[in-house]
DNA sequence: CCATAATGGTTATGAATTATAACCAAATAG
DNA sequence: CTATTTGGTTATAATTCATAACCATTATGG
């Protein structure tokens, strides 16, 4: 079914898809239309492990950092604390990680990953770095260093002058 | 105000925001962290104009594609057709464009700057180049194009492969 | 201690963004 | 002239994201 044949007809008008030479010079246009494409496969190569990009990124978050709390982990994901109940619900719900109690603090919890969780967060890596190189393989190792360091700059910059 | 004490209790654990060598190593990771730091910026320049990231968008693409058509304009945003027409509407309800006839086909609408539309892209454009500048002045020039370079790489063959 | 404020987590809810289905008028194909 | 497709629209559903209020617990401070 999918023609997608571009039947356009060809009055005076132009046929392809426009551009603007004043957003082609803007980085962030770019950045956009990149980060589209990534996050569209990146959507698709988490789906056969039930995940999304935030449960994803949060369940790596603790198994990397076991014992985290639901705060401290918002914080470094940059998402609100209502939300994150719900991304550390279904990850708990799916046995991926655990609420552990606190000794220090009642009513804090920390956050664990189960053996399956650490066993899902390694595949899933897999097929995340299997993604990447497929979008990245253009584009040499030095260069991929290159580029991400100067998105932590603009990061850095951007986010960090709280003063 | 802002505290942001941080009285992280001091249990054998970490204090900082915790962080993760799996997602540091990932590109993704940081082109949207970047990406986050770049969106909010860019609302909030946008924000005097009462502009809207797609608006803006949309605005500057039909400022220099006169006579561009909604269903194009949809394509080369990539945003649902539906959605392409509130653009629209709020751009012409706010006389930034018109929808004219197209005398080859009645059913479709040619869209074209007014005069306060150049005007407010030319203006909210200057504002974004500043923003831009503001975000990226610690990039050097060579280095952002070797990033644009590498995201565009990135769009066409992740966006490229209808196969 | 006891009252007050602040914190970790939760719930409920609302705003905003994005996607889907059905529709009309006009154009194109048989 | 009917049937199909296309440009645009409407209504609506599904997601995503942000806000306010709340409980239990902890920290403060007389």
């Amino acid at each position: 079914m999918k023609r997608t044949h571009k039947s356009v007809s060809n009055l005076g008008e132009s046929t392809e898809v426009h551009e603007s030479e004043t957003l082609d010079q803007l980085f962030g246009y770019h950045l956009k239309r990149a980060m589209n494409v990534f996050q569209m496969d990146l959507k698709q190569t988490l789906k056969p492990f039930d995940l999304r990009m935030l449960t994803y990124t949060a369940l790596v978050m603790i198994v990397e950092n076991p014992g985290l709390r639901q705060s401290q982990l918002a914080q470094a994901m940059e998402v609100e604390r209502p939300n994150m109940v719900v991304i550390i619900d279904t990850l708990e719900n799916r046995i991926l990680i655990t609420r552990d109690p606190v000794v220090t603090d009642r009513r804090a919890y920390a956050l664990n990953a189960t053996l399956a969780g650490r066993r899902l967060a390694e595949k899933a890596t897999i097929a995340v770095r299997a993604h990447e190189e497929r979008l990245l393989h253009a584009v040499p190792p030095e260069r991929r260093e290159s580029v991400i360091a100067a998105l932590t700059l603009i990061r850095t910059i951007g986010g960090g002058e709280a003063t």
